[in-house]
DNA sequence: AATCGACCCTGCTCGC
DNA sequence: TGCGAGCAGGGTCGAT
């Protein structure tokens, strides 16, 4: 479920209640949530007894945690919350909950870390951090180098993605939801974007100019900082993320999950299609495929 | 090299 | 009431 903005809040939750305290224990529950580190679970949770959480960063939709300790080199632990992953901050006596895949105990004996993941798409690994000692702020997990930079990150170079954009063949949704070339969109944001630059999502990517692409980042970013202003209010302090949604964002909503109710700017019914086995939502007036004739 | 569909899961809703 | 189809905001992989 969660796209940039709701992994932000999750990653400001795990600032507030984990960032400064030690890991005792992980525990794993089956393969499946691990399946990304490939030395398996058990691996896993013998790395992370015992070290400290020294930060946790976002790249897109991925989390981690820098994992430190003494004589060691940083780790950082990789967190994805796939599409129904959420991690919870509850008391060691909190009943279980049902698709429990990790839990994490720590030194100081207070709450508990959960991650569960419904649809287990979500997952739990470790990976090596680059450099070290040296721009914190540019070290990257080496697991997750090939997901480019976010709207959001000191890093990201507008004008070089825009010429990513134009140099592709596919369909401009397509390009925004490609992780490597820009990170942190997903379908919501992607069609709420496209709806505000009035562009039709299945236009090629290349005939767009470069003023309508750099206006579209724009747009990206803009409405994700809206959702993330409105995600922050819906934040509960017993949980890291409250559910995974958008908070009271999703009311503000113009074209994703609206098929037939009217384009709040000309009244025409917003139309679902179906769109790499996905869903599109778009006016078809102010989001044309193609030039009308005349 | 770039592109695109298949696939990985569980649970809910809808129509028959 | 039961059952299958379709759908859900993710990424990766293999075939072209």
């Amino acid at each position: 479920m969660p796209e940039l903005p709701e992994v932000e809040v999750v990653r400001r939750g795990l600032v507030d209640h984990v960032v400064g305290r030690r890991i005792e224990h992980l525990e794993l529950r089956g393969e499946r949530v691990a399946r990304r580190h490939q030395p398996g679970p058990a691996d896993l949770a013998a790395q992370v007894a015992g070290r400290q959480v020294a930060a946790a960063h976002r790249r897109g939709k991925y989390l981690w945690l820098v994992l430190t300790a003494d004589e060691e080199e940083d780790l950082a632990l990789l967190i994805h919350l796939g599409m129904s992953g959420q991690l919870l901050v509850s008391p060691a006596d909190a009943a279980e909950e049902k698709h429990l895949r990790a839990s994490f105990t720590f030194a100081d004996a207070g709450r508990d870390l959960r991650f569960v993941d419904q649809r287990t798409f979500g997952g739990l690994a470790l990976s090596p951090l680059p450099n070290a000692g040296g721009d914190e702020r540019a070290s990257v997990p080496t697991a997750i180098a090939h997901i480019a930079a976010d709207p959001f990150d000191p890093c990201f170079d507008a004008a070089a993605t825009v010429r990513r954009f134009q140099a592709s063949a596919s369909a401009v949704k397509r390009v925004m939801l490609d992780q490597r070339v820009v990170s942190g969109i997903g379908n919501i944001y992607a069609d709420e974007a496209l709806w505000r630059a009035r562009i039709h999502g299945e236009r090629p990517s290349a005939s767009l100019s470069r003023a309508s692409l750099a206006g579209l980042l724009r747009h990206t970013k803009d409405v994700m900082s809206a959702a993330l202003a409105q995600g922050g209010t819906s934040f509960d302090a017993l949980y890291v993320n409250v559910n995974g949604t958008s908070g009271y964002f999703e009311r503000s909503l113009e074209a994703y999950g609206r098929a037939g109710r009217p384009c709040s700017r000309c009244g025409t019914p917003i139309r679902r299609v179906s769109f790499m086995n996905r869903s599109s939502y778009f006016c078809p007036r102010c989001q044309r495929a193609s030039r009308p004739r005349s």
